[in-house]
DNA sequence: ATGGTCGTTTCACGA
């Protein structure tokens, strides 16, 4: 089983990378972000002839979080409770969705960019990743034995190795001790950044700026990442970073990270 | 400190 995440930058104006980044891989479930599309602007219908089953939310030009599954699609959940603005109108966000595909509990996150550190958005990033891990601790609690992941664009470069320069970051956000630190809690609940075994760094990136040919030169950030829980983690046979696909005229500024499950025996 | 390039609900803004 093959699951992959990817911050697509606008669904519709890649749609035809998307069904080929499927082929091309044999993936399972894919989640996708920034889809930038409302939910009735979602190319979905070739993606359905590929036999995939679609979940997704979004209403505005910046946000917009989808599952594509073909082993199934259960238990679709939008946002979490305790995430800010949870349950009202418009509230999520777009930046959550969960589904239970083939036995596994996926969720499709786009983390909070944040802008800068004395920004409200870098609070209100904080404030999100912490309700996030609240109801993680909770997800744990309740199905123990149900693989997670929790996968997406996590707008945090967890270590300096992640990051083409730190001093570009002087004043940033994606290094913060305190974005640092929520991510790193995810990790005291069990979960673990299960692609990084199989793509090892320095110099291993999945976001490049568009500006200043930063893929050219390799210049990137590691901020898209799949966490998994114990029993997902156990599953996993490998992983890697599609890093061709952020190559030529029309792609995103992110590559998709691909990995590799056993099946459940 | 600024700029560079994308995508969108575009001559503005977020990333």
């Amino acid at each position: 089983m093959r699951i992959a995440t990817w911050n697509v930058n606008s669904v519709r104006s890649r749609i035809d990378r998307v069904e080929a980044l499927l082929r091309r891989h044999d993936i399972d479930v894919l989640a996708v972000q920034e889809t930038k599309a409302k939910d009735e602007q979602f190319p979905t219908m070739g993606l359905q002839a590929l036999g995939y089953e679609v979940a997704m939310v979004g209403y505005n030009q910046w946000n917009g979080v989808a599952i594509l599954s073909r082993v199934g699609l259960e238990d679709v959940k939008i946002g979490f409770p305790g995430m800010p603005g949870f349950g009202e109108p418009e509230a999520p966000e777009a930046r959550a969705i969960g589904a239970t595909c083939g036995g596994v509990r996926v969720w499709s996150l786009y983390v909070p960019n944040g802008r800068k550190p004395d920004d409200p958005h870098f609070h209100y990033k904080l404030r999100w990743l912490e309700a996030l891990r609240a109801s993680t601790e909770g997800w744990l609690q309740e199905s123990p034995n149900l693989p997670l992941a929790l996968v997406g664009d996590w707008n945090v470069a967890p270590f300096d190795d992640d990051v083409y320069d730190m001093k570009d970051f002087k004043n940033g956000t994606h290094v913060t001790p305190q974005e640092r630190a929520a991510f790193f809690a995810f990790q005291d609940l069990g979960l673990s950044d299960v692609a990084r075994p199989f793509t090892p760094g320095p110099d291993v990136y999945t976001y490049w700026d568009y500006f200043r040919k930063r893929f050219e030169r390799n210049r990137g950030l590691r901020i898209d990442f799949v966490l998994g829980s114990g029993p997902f983690a156990d599953r996993v046979t490998g992983a890697f970073i599609d890093t061709e696909e952020r190559s030529g005229e029309g792609a995103s500024d992110h590559a998709p990270l691909i990995v590799e499950l056993r099946e459940d025996q």
